[in-house]
DNA sequence: AAGAGTTGCGTAAACGTTTACGTTTCTATT
DNA sequence: AATAGAAACGTAAACGTTTACGCAACTCTT
């Protein structure tokens, strides 16, 4: 049905290495008869069959983007969709394409879209990723680039964005209300973000002379559940925080609910700022003071470094972190 | 570097025609010689070229998903991530994959993905895509399935969620707390969501005996913020209704904001029903009631009739509609 | 004007599968 | 025991590209 070179080459008396040539324009064919290869071309609606071509290129013009099924780790947005989108379309631009795959913790460690060489590189996204799974991936020298992952021994390519410093910018904030006893609810610790949020918020507390008051709970999830269980064990204890930072969203929504529940009002007896500015935190009443981040540039950043490694496998890997912005309103305690 | 048919076939010393067929197990090889060549295939890593495999048999195991990409209709919440992860679940198991692609509405009718012949299906999914595009793929022979999204005038194969009696029960609902004056917010009608929803509601109120009480204002989009305009048109109105049922969640929480703008308390002096069951819809007070769509399940069908389709594309387009929820909460005035 | 270099094109092999068609060997029928 | 048929396996072509190599016919130097 589809158009192929020998089509063209028939039409034109000539042999199909001749109508590769044009096509790919590479040297060795007429600036004359390329012009009338390209014109036979359209006319005959010709697009190269990408089955052949990457059969003897081993290139198939696609990159892989894994992800844990499951894996909506700081709210229960789908906080990826966003990256992917914005991979899917930096790389069309490119004339990439980009196939899917999740990947749960029980899942082989290798991948059958990589096995079956359908993709020339990957992205891997979210911290839940089976850590033996990442490392033989960035060790194997198949072009890789993380998102929002990071392996702690070996140096890759990653895209993160700020956690630390916006948690720094969120802590001070509250410290320059007037606060000083300020609690952490963080993720995960074996979550990269988790980490630098929490100590960006011990960095913050310590430039301004709090270290004593450092207090921090973390949790196994960040869920709204889990953020207001967090919330009522700070605020029932001996000596209750006047403000909370979360380190994601959906907790600072739990926290608010422990807060209700106890007659607390926001921000007068409790000040509150998230993080990832989800849609529902503008909404709440009072609306959520948080931390935006950057996904669409992440993603655009992502798409951009594996387009790179895969021209260049040999490239020393970089690491990049998008800044965040405090987008302020009044759950914090600011007019 | 990875094994190839002639690696096992040499080592056994036998040929790449019997490798093939006791691979794929096909009849002409004897069962002893058969296990062998599986044992070593296993033994070398052997995975088959999809390329090669796909340029003989010209299928590539591998479906499209084709999303606009701001679509995010009926909320700010991605709908339609859970749909593509459920796609990707159910696919994996029948050793398909899924090549993702984003086409806004000034992009070319063809998609390179089929032209280049990457993909033995498509999925379409939202209300947001060129209908020309719609059109022209589902009358090709191709094997195309449609999520959320259903041209008028010609049969497809189509998942949708069953809008009409969702809304239908969302009114009926409202009508049974007593309300009489309850007006509707819909999207934009264009959308086959919109437009079943809107029937729901009239249908209710008309076996009801309200027919003349009803009252709808569509937008063109669906956001907080076109919600809390709708509402305010409703509320400032001459007889204002009573309880307000919104098109998606998103929308009624603005209509929520318009609300408590003008002092009145929710489910007291209006009551409020969504659709969607959102993540914010639970976290609001009063929490929101709602109506739940199942998406992970249109996902899944999504998934099964495409690959029926691609085994057997004469196959009559059926049209698929996946019941939705009542889930009770506190904003339309239960308990 | 003879040699060297360049340009324009064709020939053919290669990528790794699947599969139609032969050929041999085995089994079953008479 | 002779023959037919089935079963087991090999040969080779095909899918649609890219690309190394070869061979002309030019163009340029001296």
């Amino acid at each position: 049905m589809a158009a192929t070179l020998l089509d063209i080459a028939k039409k034109l008396n000539i042999s199909i290495a001749t109508v590769s040539r044009a096509l790919n324009d590479r040297p060795g064919v007429g600036s004359d008869l390329r012009q009338r290869v390209l014109d036979t071309a359209i006319e005959l609606g010709f697009v190269p069959n990408m089955a052949a071509r990457s059969l003897v290129t081993s290139r198939t013009q696609t990159v892989g983007f894994v992800i844990h099924p499951f894996d909506h780790p700081f709210s229960s947005d789908p906080f990826y969709f966003p990256i992917l989108m914005a991979i899917e379309v930096e790389l069309v631009t490119h004339d990439y394409h980009i196939m899917l795959t999740s990947l749960n913790s029980d899942s082989p460690i290798n991948l059958r879209m990589v096995d079956q060489s359908r993709v020339d590189g990957l992205i891997l996204v979210g911290p839940n990723l089976n850590p033996q799974f990442v490392t033989s991936n960035i060790t194997s020298g198949f072009p890789v680039v993380l998102v929002d992952n990071k392996p702690g021994h070996r140096k890759a390519n990653t895209i993160l964005c700020d956690d630390g410093g916006g948690a720094y910018e969120a802590a001070t904030h509250l410290i320059g209300h007037g606060h000083t006893r300020i609690a952490h609810i963080g993720g995960p610790l074996d979550w990269i973000s988790s980490r630098h949020r929490y100590a960006g918020y011990c960095a913050a507390m310590r430039d301004a002379g709090l270290e004593a008051n450092c207090r921090a709970v973390h949790k196994e999830s960040t869920t709204t559940a889990t953020g207001e269980k967090a919330a009522a064990e700070l605020l029932d204890s001996a000596e209750p925080p006047t403000a909370i930072f979360a380190a994601n969203d959906s907790m600072a929504l739990g926290a608010a609910r422990a807060a209700a529940a106890r007659g607390l009002t926001i921000p007068g007896d409790l000040a509150l700022i998230g993080f990832d500015n989800i849609s529902a935190a503008e909404h709440f009443s009072p609306p959520l003071t948080t931390i935006r981040i950057f996904k669409e540039q992440m993603g655009k950043l992502a798409a951009r470094r594996i387009l790179e490694l895969i021209n260049d496998p040999g490239m020393p890997p970089v690491e990049t972190s998008v800044s965040t912005e405090l987008v302020l309103r009044q759950s914090c305690g600011c007019a």
